[in-house]
Parts: C-alpha cells; sequence; structure tokens
DNA sequence: TTTT
DNA sequence: TTTT
C-alpha cells in the first residue's frame, strides 16, 4: 500500500512454473519469473527483442493463485514492489538479488481464450 | 516507451551523488543510488521503516540534469525500465545487477526549498 | 513525457469504433471509449461488475494505429495523459469533458489470437 | 486494489481545503481539486505551463488524512481510481463529472519544510 | 527460462 | 457503448 513510493508494473510470459513453499505458520509462498519482451530498432534500423527477466515473490492469496492457474508460457501483468536482498555465498562474496514483491495480478491469457486455442489445435 | 510493459517508479532520497562517465559517441551516463523508506507495522504494532536500495542509470539528457542536480541527499521521484544485467566474477561466479534506467526524472527538493533551508538555518 | 505529474493506465474493451478526424496540418485524431470492468463485492457478498466508460484521444501515429487496429470489443491497454476541457452549450451551461490523450498503446487481443478464435468458432 | 485496470497517478497543488461530509454510517467524504502543471513549448520555442484540474475524493481514513493535513497550496502525491458519474441538471441536460477516488496520498509538502519556510519568512 |  |  505504498504504490506511489516503490512500484513496478510488468507485462510479459512466465518462463517457469511457480515454485511454491509453504511456511509454519501456513503462510504460502510462490516464486516464478516472468520475461517482458521489449522491441527497439538498432541503429541500422532492425527490430530486436530485448527480454528481461524478473523474478517474481508471491504472498497469501496471490500465491493460492500462482499455485491454481500460473503455467510457464502464460501471458500475465503484475504491480508490485521492487525489494533486493543479499547473500553471501560460499566463498565470502556478496551476492544481490531483485525481487518483485507482487501485490496485484492479472490473468492475460483468459481460460476461455485458452480452451479456444486447443479446440482450434484440435482441427 | 515501453512503459505499459515494464514500468518502475520510485520516490526517495539520493545515497550519493551521481558518478559519471562519458562514452566516446559522446554519450553520457550517471549512474546513483536511491533509498525508499517504506514505513510498515510488524506483528506487535511497532512502526518499522524498511529502506530499500536501488540502483538508478542514467543517460544523455536524464545524465546531465543528475550531473547538474542530483546530490547525496536531495530527494527525487523516478520513472524507468527494469534491467537486469549478469557479470562472471573473477572466480567464476556469475553475479546480477538489476539497474532502472531512468526515462523521466523529477525533483521533490526544490531549488526554493533548498534556499529557504539554507536562510532558515542561517537565523 | 511527464508521467510522474499525471498518468493514467487503463485495461479494458472498447465502446466503439474509433471515429477519425483529418486536421489542416495532416495530423490525425482518433476518438473512442474504453471500458474498465472492475469487479467488486457487495456489503452481501455478491460480486458486482463495475463498469466504468472513459474518453480516450489518440494523435499522430497513435491514431494510425487506432484507425488500423481498434474496434469495438476489442481488449487493449493505455497509458495517457488526464485532461479536462469545457464547453458551453446554447443554453448558456458549462460542461466539462474528461479525456485521457494516449501516450502509449497496446493490444491485449492478439492478431493470432483472433485468428485462432475465428478458426474455432468456425469448427 | 485493482490498479492494473483502472490507475490514475497525480502530483500538483490543492486548489482549495477540503470540504468535507459525513454520512450516516459514519463514513467520512473529503472533496478537493488538484492542480497538475505540465510544462511545454510552442512551436516557436515558448515555455508554456499546462495547467489540468482534477477533482479528487478521498474516503475514511484518507478523507480523515485530508482534514487534518490538507490545505490549498499544498504539494500533494495521490495514486487513485478514475470514476465518471453523470446527473442531469434542471433544464434535464446530463452533465458528466470524472473524479479520482484516492487509495493512496502522499504528502510532498513536508511538516518540517512549513516550518522552515515560516521561519526564514520570519527573518 | 517465455512468446511471436 | 465493451466483455465474461
Amino acid at each position: 500500500m505504498k504504490a506511489l513510493i516503490n512500484s513496478v508494473r510488468l507485462m510479459g510470459r512466465l518462463g517457469m512454473d511457480p515454485e511454491m513453499k509453504l511456511f509454519d505458520n501456513n503462510r504460502k509462498l510462490a516464486r516464478t519469473s516472468l520475461a517482458t519482451n521489449e522491441v527497439r530498432r538498432t541503429g541500422s534500423g532492425e527490430k530486436v527483442t530485448d527480454a528481461q527477466w524478473h523474478n517474481l515473490v508471491l504472498w497469501g492469496n496471490n500465491a493460492e493463485i500462482a499455485e491454481k492457474y500460473l503455467k510457464k508460457g502464460k501471458e500475465i501483468a503484475v504491480e508490485g514492489r521492487l525489494t533486493t536482498r543479499s547473500f553471501t555465498d560460499r566463498e565470502g562474496r556478496k551476492h544481490f538479488v531483485t525481487e518483485i514483491v507482487v501485490n496485484e495480478l492479472l490473468m492475460i491469457t483468459k481460460k476461455e481464450q485458452e480452451e479456444k486455442e486447443l479446440a482450434a489445435e484440435a482441427v
């Protein structure tokens, strides 16, 4: 609820099925990754697709929805908060991981659409 | 110009003066870091400030403005694009760096305000 | 390019084909209307769809895209600037019209999807 | 909580003190108006400030904050939902009113800043 | 690691 | 005036 301070909005396709984790206090966590594909033109005028990968983290009800409906290849839109945590590897080097903690999730690939696509493929 | 696909908005204070870099083709680059301070309540009801640090990258005209006006401690708002690049360190370990490439920059700390503050301090 | 000051983002379906207008200086204008459908729960727990209608205004290249690809019923996402203009009617009463001047336009209904849907319907 | 469907972000100064209204069920409402000032250049290169006025509506806790802290001339940032309602005037003509129902409110003019400004003015 |  |  502090979207004026820190807010990320992304639209793209999932690179993997969500990985689920259940905590002691029954809190559910889902992790997945999202590709954003931005088309840009090079100096010589060619179209290039610039894929960026983003780590998504979903808690509670968003994690439930992720578990039920999110699959590799599906298109979604998310709004969330940008966070960075650090950890130290076995060699003592510090690493940073930036993640989007999702507040809001919207399916772009609709259920009916999936069904229609399957029907079309079956012809 | 693909803000519907990938867009970040942040408001906070700079943790450092911008570091400038000039490239062969005369393109200017500025790097700095921004803290967002989100106030949240713990389970026991205490107020905690959750500071997140973000890497900002500014090109061209935005870099010029950064060079002239951005200083450690100043409050700004930015809109940009979320990007992640990776590099391999000397030990062969892969690292990821997530950065916000700034499209738009707004000074929250205004010049008049700075002057008034200085005047007030001088009393 | 002042999205930090004034920015609207909408996702929904068009209620009409765009109306085109060509000005002397060859500038093209498209007008259309967009419905956003927000699902909310009433006090008694029922699901209600709250449709809001928004006036969209598109200039230049966005107007070209509107003319070619936007049709009643299509789903799109837009980012734009909120503007209000006033006019006085024949009875001398002032009226206000609020419009979103679109900066960025994204088709949610994809071409392939339309074709697949048509193929599925044809079975 | 449907910011992916319908979201407005504005930053500017208030044109009036909020008008308060208390409903039977103890729900509080505040209304005020916000100006966004966008600087643009004319064809001949002159700087022009384009002021846009927006109607803000605040409910519940946001209304409480508005009542306590919002005053004419103060600078704020808001995130909200774009809504349009219509009414028919005495002459039977339909009018539309577009309003931003505020979800989130941030003071840009800070308390310390006000105090410093007052101190500076008092010199 | 997605998709067209 | 859209759509599910």
